[in-house]
DNA sequence: ATAGCGACCTGAGTGC
DNA sequence: TGCACTCAGGTCGCTA
Protein backbone atom coordinates (compact mmCIF):
# COMPACT_ATOMS: atom_id res chain seq x y z
CA UNK A 1 0.00 0.00 0.00
CA UNK A 2 2.44 3.18 0.93
CA UNK A 3 4.81 4.38 -1.42
CA UNK A 4 6.57 7.86 -0.40
CA UNK A 5 3.34 9.91 -0.36
CA UNK A 6 1.71 7.89 2.04
CA UNK A 7 4.70 6.63 4.46
CA UNK A 8 5.77 11.00 4.67
CA UNK A 9 1.65 11.55 5.43
CA UNK A 10 2.47 9.05 8.53
CA UNK A 11 5.37 10.46 9.45
CA UNK A 12 3.16 14.03 9.45
CA UNK A 13 0.24 12.47 11.18
CA UNK A 14 2.81 11.08 13.97
CA UNK A 15 5.32 13.48 15.07
CA UNK A 16 2.49 15.98 17.08
CA UNK A 17 1.66 12.84 19.03
CA UNK A 18 5.72 11.37 19.10
CA UNK A 19 8.13 13.86 19.15
CA UNK A 20 8.82 14.70 22.09
CA UNK A 21 7.62 11.92 23.55
CA UNK A 22 9.30 9.22 25.93
CA UNK A 23 8.93 5.74 25.21
CA UNK A 24 7.70 4.39 28.51
CA UNK A 25 6.54 0.65 27.30
CA UNK A 26 7.11 -1.33 24.09
CA UNK A 27 4.97 -3.85 24.18
CA UNK A 28 5.45 -6.25 21.21
CA UNK A 29 2.67 -8.93 20.51
CA UNK A 30 4.53 -10.33 17.33
CA UNK A 31 8.16 -11.01 16.63
CA UNK A 32 7.58 -12.52 13.36
CA UNK A 33 6.98 -9.89 10.89
CA UNK A 34 8.67 -9.77 7.46
CA UNK A 35 11.73 -9.98 9.40
CA UNK A 36 11.94 -11.05 13.01
CA UNK A 37 11.65 -8.11 15.40
CA UNK A 38 15.51 -6.92 16.68
CA UNK A 39 16.61 -8.85 19.72
CA UNK A 40 16.94 -5.63 22.16
CA UNK A 41 14.10 -3.76 20.71
CA UNK A 42 12.15 -3.25 23.93
CA UNK A 43 15.25 -3.05 26.43
CA UNK A 44 16.71 -0.41 23.62
CA UNK A 45 13.48 1.59 22.80
CA UNK A 46 12.19 2.24 26.73
CA UNK A 47 13.09 5.12 28.30
CA UNK A 48 14.37 6.74 25.34
CA UNK A 49 13.21 9.93 24.50
CA UNK A 50 12.00 10.55 20.57
CA UNK A 51 13.97 13.24 19.23
CA UNK A 52 12.52 13.41 15.74
CA UNK A 53 10.68 11.16 13.00
CA UNK A 54 12.26 11.45 9.78
CA UNK A 55 11.78 9.28 6.19
CA UNK A 56 14.24 8.48 3.52
CA UNK A 57 12.04 6.16 0.38
CA UNK A 58 9.31 3.79 2.24
CA UNK A 59 11.33 4.06 5.44
CA UNK A 60 10.31 5.95 8.41
CA UNK A 61 12.64 6.67 10.77
CA UNK A 62 11.85 7.31 14.53
CA UNK A 63 15.02 9.16 15.92
CA UNK A 64 16.30 8.25 19.89
CA UNK A 65 17.60 10.46 21.97
CA UNK A 66 20.78 8.08 22.34
CA UNK A 67 21.71 7.87 18.10
CA UNK A 68 19.60 4.92 17.49
CA UNK A 69 17.21 5.03 15.17
CA UNK A 70 14.03 2.63 14.70
CA UNK A 71 13.59 2.07 11.45
CA UNK A 72 10.08 0.92 10.10
CA UNK A 73 8.85 -0.54 6.79
CA UNK A 74 4.97 -0.62 6.18
CA UNK A 75 5.16 -3.51 3.87
CA UNK A 76 1.54 -3.50 1.21
CA UNK A 77 -0.45 -3.44 4.79
CA UNK A 78 0.88 -1.43 7.42
CA UNK A 79 -0.40 1.29 8.94
CA UNK A 80 -0.24 3.17 12.48
CA UNK A 81 -2.90 5.06 14.80
CA UNK A 82 -2.24 7.00 17.33
CA UNK A 83 -4.78 6.79 20.72
CA UNK A 84 -4.14 9.45 23.07
CA UNK A 85 -4.81 9.36 26.87
CA UNK A 86 -6.63 12.30 28.60
CA UNK A 87 -3.55 14.39 30.46
CA UNK A 88 -5.08 13.44 34.12
CA UNK A 89 -5.52 9.98 33.67
CA UNK A 90 -2.64 7.63 35.61
CA UNK A 91 0.13 5.41 33.69
CA UNK A 92 -1.77 2.33 34.68
CA UNK A 93 -5.03 3.78 34.02
CA UNK A 94 -5.65 2.69 30.18
CA UNK A 95 -9.21 2.63 29.36
CA UNK A 96 -9.28 3.36 25.74
CA UNK A 97 -11.46 1.50 23.67
CA UNK A 98 -10.17 -1.78 22.33
CA UNK A 99 -9.22 -1.51 18.14
CA UNK A 100 -11.84 -3.55 16.64
CA UNK A 101 -9.01 -5.05 14.44
CA UNK A 102 -6.28 -6.28 17.47
CA UNK A 103 -5.44 -9.15 16.36
CA UNK A 104 -3.11 -7.79 13.85
CA UNK A 105 -2.01 -4.45 16.28
CA UNK A 106 1.59 -6.31 16.54
CA UNK A 107 4.13 -3.06 18.63
CA UNK A 108 2.61 -0.66 20.77
CA UNK A 109 4.64 2.41 21.22
CA UNK A 110 3.18 3.56 25.08
CA UNK A 111 4.48 6.75 25.31
CA UNK A 112 4.90 9.38 28.39
CA UNK A 113 4.29 13.06 26.49
CA UNK A 114 4.17 16.32 27.68
CA UNK A 115 0.51 16.09 28.36
CA UNK A 116 -0.31 13.05 29.34
CA UNK A 117 0.17 9.69 27.76
CA UNK A 118 -0.79 8.08 24.43
CA UNK A 119 -0.71 5.26 22.48
CA UNK A 120 1.00 4.63 19.11
CA UNK A 121 -0.06 1.24 17.90
CA UNK A 122 1.37 -0.46 14.37
CA UNK A 123 -1.08 -2.73 12.95
CA UNK A 124 -0.52 -5.12 10.00
CA UNK A 125 -2.88 -7.48 8.71
CA UNK A 126 -0.24 -9.23 5.87
CA UNK A 127 2.63 -8.79 7.77
CA UNK A 128 5.54 -7.70 5.26
CA UNK A 129 6.29 -4.93 7.09
CA UNK A 130 8.89 -4.56 9.45
CA UNK A 131 10.98 -3.00 12.15
CA UNK A 132 15.11 -2.67 12.57
CA UNK A 133 16.81 -0.95 15.35
CA UNK A 134 19.75 0.79 13.58
CA UNK A 135 22.73 3.44 14.48
CA UNK A 136 21.51 7.12 13.11
CA UNK A 137 25.59 7.97 12.89
CA UNK A 138 25.63 4.74 10.24
CA UNK A 139 22.38 5.05 8.58
CA UNK A 140 23.84 5.13 5.27
CA UNK A 141 25.03 1.69 5.86
CA UNK A 142 21.81 0.46 6.85
CA UNK A 143 21.83 -2.05 3.55
CA UNK A 144 18.25 -1.41 2.48
CA UNK A 145 19.95 2.29 1.81
CA UNK A 146 23.13 1.46 0.31
CA UNK A 147 22.57 2.03 -3.38
CA UNK A 148 19.19 3.79 -2.87
CA UNK A 149 18.64 6.51 -5.31
CA UNK A 150 17.44 9.91 -4.64
CA UNK A 151 14.43 11.33 -3.64
CA UNK A 152 11.95 12.00 -6.12
CA UNK A 153 11.41 15.99 -3.63
CA UNK A 154 14.91 16.71 -3.73
CA UNK A 155 17.28 18.23 -6.49
CA UNK A 156 19.38 15.45 -6.80
CA UNK A 157 16.73 13.80 -9.09
CA UNK A 158 16.77 15.51 -12.27
CA UNK A 159 16.73 15.04 -16.12
CA UNK A 160 20.38 14.75 -16.55
CA UNK A 161 20.96 12.43 -13.32
CA UNK A 162 17.96 9.92 -14.74
CA UNK A 163 19.74 10.06 -18.83
CA UNK A 164 22.71 8.68 -17.01
CA UNK A 165 20.74 5.90 -15.29
CA UNK A 166 18.27 5.36 -17.99
CA UNK A 167 20.71 5.83 -21.27
CA UNK A 168 21.63 2.35 -22.99
CA UNK A 169 18.87 0.49 -21.03
CA UNK A 170 16.39 -1.69 -22.77
CA UNK A 171 13.87 -2.05 -19.52
CA UNK A 172 10.53 -0.59 -20.40
CA UNK A 173 10.09 2.32 -18.18
CA UNK A 174 7.75 0.99 -16.16
CA UNK A 175 10.37 -1.50 -14.77
CA UNK A 176 13.01 1.02 -14.05
CA UNK A 177 11.55 3.29 -12.45
CA UNK A 178 9.93 1.00 -9.91
CA UNK A 179 14.10 0.21 -9.39
CA UNK A 180 14.41 1.96 -6.09
CA UNK A 181 18.35 2.31 -7.19
CA UNK A 182 16.78 4.70 -9.58
CA UNK A 183 14.58 6.57 -8.01
CA UNK A 184 13.41 6.01 -4.15
CA UNK A 185 10.17 5.97 -3.16
CA UNK A 186 8.29 5.62 -6.31
CA UNK A 187 5.81 2.40 -6.01
CA UNK A 188 3.41 1.22 -8.68
CA UNK A 189 0.51 3.53 -7.93
CA UNK A 190 2.92 6.72 -9.00
CA UNK A 191 5.09 5.13 -11.64
CA UNK A 192 1.36 4.88 -13.61
CA UNK A 193 0.48 8.28 -13.11
CA UNK A 194 3.66 9.40 -13.66
CA UNK A 195 3.99 8.10 -17.11
CA UNK A 196 0.52 8.97 -18.10
CA UNK A 197 0.87 12.83 -17.11
CA UNK A 198 3.97 12.61 -19.42
CA UNK A 199 2.22 10.57 -22.64
CA UNK A 200 4.68 8.11 -21.57
CA UNK A 201 3.97 4.16 -22.36
CA UNK A 202 4.82 1.86 -19.46
CA UNK A 203 6.45 -0.04 -22.50
CA UNK A 204 8.35 2.26 -24.20
CA UNK A 205 12.44 1.26 -23.62
CA UNK A 206 14.31 3.49 -21.26
CA UNK A 207 17.10 4.30 -23.10
CA UNK A 208 14.70 5.74 -25.93
CA UNK A 209 14.91 8.87 -23.48
CA UNK A 210 18.13 9.54 -24.00
CA UNK A 211 20.18 10.78 -26.71
CA UNK A 212 22.78 9.07 -28.69
CA UNK A 213 25.58 11.66 -26.42
CA UNK A 214 23.97 10.78 -23.01
CA UNK A 215 21.71 13.96 -22.80
CA UNK A 216 18.17 13.49 -21.77
CA UNK A 217 15.44 14.44 -24.25
CA UNK A 218 12.40 16.46 -24.24
CA UNK A 219 10.37 13.78 -23.04
CA UNK A 220 12.88 12.77 -20.16
CA UNK A 221 12.54 16.68 -19.07
CA UNK A 222 8.36 15.92 -19.24
CA UNK A 223 9.10 12.49 -17.12
CA UNK A 224 11.10 14.45 -14.48
CA UNK A 225 8.90 16.79 -13.99
CA UNK A 226 6.03 14.20 -13.57
CA UNK A 227 7.47 12.75 -11.06
CA UNK A 228 8.34 15.82 -8.81
CA UNK A 229 4.68 17.24 -10.03
CA UNK A 230 2.72 13.50 -9.29
CA UNK A 231 4.74 12.80 -5.86
CA UNK A 232 4.86 16.53 -4.10
CA UNK A 233 0.46 16.52 -5.18
CA UNK A 234 0.22 13.11 -3.44
CA UNK A 235 1.67 14.87 -0.40
CA UNK A 236 -0.25 17.91 -0.62
CA UNK A 237 -3.35 15.78 -0.67
CA UNK A 238 -2.14 13.34 2.03
CA UNK A 239 -1.53 16.40 4.06
CA UNK A 240 -4.78 18.08 3.37
CA UNK A 241 -7.22 14.42 4.47
CA UNK A 242 -4.65 14.29 7.31
CA UNK A 243 -6.60 15.61 10.03
CA UNK A 244 -10.18 14.59 8.97
CA UNK A 245 -8.78 10.92 8.98
CA UNK A 246 -7.40 10.99 12.30
CA UNK A 247 -10.99 12.44 13.71
CA UNK A 248 -12.84 9.65 11.89
CA UNK A 249 -11.23 6.81 13.36
CA UNK A 250 -7.17 7.72 14.17
CA UNK A 251 -5.68 5.73 11.72
CA UNK A 252 -2.49 6.50 9.45
CA UNK A 253 -1.14 5.03 6.35
CA UNK A 254 -3.78 4.28 3.82
CA UNK A 255 -5.60 7.83 1.82
CA UNK A 256 -8.31 7.16 -0.67
CA UNK A 257 -6.60 9.62 -2.94
CA UNK A 258 -8.27 9.66 -6.64
CA UNK A 259 -6.02 8.73 -9.48
CA UNK A 260 -5.77 9.53 -12.86
CA UNK A 261 -5.30 6.27 -14.43
CA UNK A 262 -4.84 4.06 -11.74
CA UNK A 263 -7.24 0.80 -11.26
CA UNK A 264 -9.28 3.07 -13.97
CA UNK A 265 -9.32 -0.09 -16.42
CA UNK A 266 -11.88 0.43 -19.14
CA UNK A 267 -12.93 4.01 -18.37
CA UNK A 268 -12.17 7.02 -20.14
CA UNK A 269 -8.98 8.34 -20.22
CA UNK A 270 -8.30 11.77 -18.61
CA UNK A 271 -5.73 13.29 -21.03
CA UNK A 272 -7.66 16.51 -22.18
CA UNK A 273 -8.77 16.04 -25.65
CA UNK A 274 -7.88 12.90 -25.48
CA UNK A 275 -10.96 9.82 -26.27
CA UNK A 276 -9.04 6.68 -25.25
CA UNK A 277 -9.60 4.37 -22.82
CA UNK A 278 -7.37 2.92 -19.72
CA UNK A 279 -6.19 -0.06 -20.25
CA UNK A 280 -4.19 -2.94 -17.93
CA UNK A 281 -1.03 -5.24 -18.76
CA UNK A 282 0.39 -6.93 -16.87
CA UNK A 283 4.49 -5.88 -16.81
CA UNK A 284 6.45 -7.87 -14.75
CA UNK A 285 3.95 -9.80 -12.93
CA UNK A 286 2.45 -6.24 -12.05
CA UNK A 287 -0.16 -4.63 -13.05
CA UNK A 288 0.02 -0.85 -15.54
CA UNK A 289 -2.67 0.90 -16.26
CA UNK A 290 -2.24 3.65 -19.20
CA UNK A 291 -3.77 4.87 -22.22
CA UNK A 292 -2.26 3.79 -25.22
CA UNK A 293 -4.14 6.55 -27.63
CA UNK A 294 -1.80 9.27 -25.09
CA UNK A 295 0.67 7.20 -24.24
CA UNK A 296 3.69 6.53 -26.44
C1' DA B 1 24.39 -7.16 -15.39
C1' DT B 2 19.52 -7.56 -16.47
C1' DA B 3 14.78 -9.18 -16.50
C1' DG B 4 11.17 -12.19 -15.06
C1' DC B 5 8.97 -14.79 -11.69
C1' DG B 6 7.49 -17.01 -7.36
C1' DA B 7 7.39 -16.42 -2.45
C1' DC B 8 6.21 -14.11 1.73
C1' DC B 9 0.89 -13.43 4.35
C1' DT B 10 -3.94 -12.06 4.95
C1' DG B 11 -8.18 -9.86 3.61
C1' DA B 12 -11.41 -7.96 0.30
C1' DG B 13 -14.00 -8.56 -3.59
C1' DT B 14 -16.38 -11.33 -7.18
C1' DG B 15 -19.07 -14.90 -9.19
C1' DC B 16 -21.50 -19.12 -8.75
C1' DT C 1 -24.64 -18.11 3.36
C1' DG C 2 -20.80 -20.36 1.74
C1' DC C 3 -17.14 -21.55 -1.18
C1' DA C 4 -13.52 -21.07 -4.64
C1' DC C 5 -10.99 -18.05 -6.91
C1' DT C 6 -8.40 -13.67 -7.99
C1' DC C 7 -6.08 -9.72 -6.74
C1' DA C 8 -3.46 -6.29 -3.83
C1' DG C 9 0.17 -0.11 -3.00
C1' DG C 10 6.66 -4.02 -1.56
C1' DT C 11 10.82 -6.45 -1.59
C1' DC C 12 13.90 -10.47 -1.79
C1' DG C 13 16.07 -14.24 -3.94
C1' DC C 14 16.21 -17.51 -7.41
C1' DT C 15 16.45 -18.52 -12.33
C1' DA C 16 17.86 -17.88 -17.36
Amino acid sequence: MPELPEVETVRRGLAPAMEGSIIERLELRRQDLRFPLPENFADASQGKRIVSLGRRAKYLLIDLDDDMTIISHLGMSGSFRVEEEAASRTPGGFALPRSKDGKHDHVLFHLRTPQGWSRVVYNDPRRFGFMHLWKRSQLDAYPPFVGLGPEPTGNLLDADYLARRLGGRTQPLKGALLDQSVVAGLGNIYVCEALWRAHLSPLRKSGSLVTPTGGPKKQLLLLTEAIRAVIADAIAAGGSSLRDHIQTDGSLGYFQHSFSVYDREGEACRTPGCNGTVSRIIQAGRSSFYCASCQK
